[in-house]
DNA sequence: TAAAAGTTTGCAGCCGCTGCAAACCTGGCC
DNA sequence: GGCCAGGTTTGCAGCGGCTGCAAACTTTTA
């Protein structure tokens, strides 16, 4: 992975073969397969840093937590998991952003956490797995993460991601017509 | 585009080749690729029913109209477009819904869009292309519209897709706290 | 020290995709 | 009819991603 990143970042990724990987990496390149499926995945496919199943760490916060700052807390582990990498999740988001098909790629991997929250929203929420709102609470939310990221990691100043997320998640709870506000503000 | 889909549906999509596709629209494989770059895209990568700049529709609606009503205004002719072709969507729906990799295939098509999104709902509401509310917005757009219409072409209930996307707004308009009142609702 | 179990590699081959140049239309003009 | 200019279609050669299989190699275990 840092072989394929590096390279990626170098050349850009359209002038990377798994080849090129593989020998930077010293393996030959049929291993380089025996480990990750395509060649993205060895560039976004880390282990997703996952211990209990989402529904369980978000039925987990005390029931009289509003849904959004459960959410919040129930990925709160995972955010302070991608800021203790914080160099290689920059690299690898750099990386992300002057590769827009990686983009795509990106939004697949956190497909498989999203149906997690499909159940876990339908769960605390009391609503069906099929209902509209869980299904549209799990994106809304993957979507809102990985807005706050790829801010996280574009913006200069040094903001802390849980920050971020949490702005971001704000406006998730309070629906995208109050949070405009700072037109009014200014006035 | 037909072939394609026709194929894909019968026999999913990675028992058709792109030789098996061009023969079925006889021609030949070197014709295919002249009309789409990608073997997806002979699934998704139809011409964008796409008139006038998303911004341009934006600011036309008038400026007492909140922000979402105004987004869902401003979509309403694609929606429209796409419930005339009723039936072409669907059959292309439900090959996405049984090919997950097409999934992000269809997100990224919807980049461009959600660029111009950016840039709309920045003009519209006065603040910095760079900020993150017009991102936020823009993707959350993206992803509530994608939800509603997953939902209407799984749905058995023939639900307007119009009606769909302006649930899914709702939630977005009024947030994900105040809109799963269904809960309390029962009580 | 030898067998068992696991890892790495080479090889052959399919498929997606591309650049290039030849073949083939098509419509307009003498 | 014959010819020319434009565009479209095709074949071909070739790269690179990816896979199944079986041989070579390494490590573990008894």
């Amino acid at each position: 992975m840092a072989a394929a990143l590096r390279l990626a970042d170098e050349r850009g990724l359209e002038n990377v073969t798994v080849e090129n990987i593989s020998e930077a990496a010293d393996v030959s390149p049929r291993t380089f397969f025996n480990y990750f499926a395509t060649k993205d995945d060895a560039l976004l496919g880390g282990p997703l840093p996952h211990g209990p199943s989402m529904r369980d760490r978000l039925l987990a916060v005390p029931a009289d937590v509003p849904l959004v700052p459960a959410l919040l807390e129930a990925i709160s582990a995972d955010i302070a998991e991608i800021q203790r990498e914080r160099d290689f999740w920059l690299l690898r988001l750099r990386v992300i952003r002057s590769n827009p098909s990686l983009l795509p790629v990106l939004v697949a991997r956190g497909e498989c956490a999203e149906q997690e929250t499909v159940v876990a929203v339908a769960a605390r929420t009391g609503l069906p797995t099929g209902d509209l709102f869980p299904q549209l609470a799990a994106t809304l939310v993957g979507a809102a993460f990985r807005t706050a990221m790829m801010r996280w990691a574009t913006a200069g100043d040094g903001r802390d991601l849980y920050d971020l997320v949490r702005e971001a998640f704000g406006v998730l709870a309070t629906g995208l017509a109050t949070s405009a506000p700072t037109h009014e503000d200014i006035r």
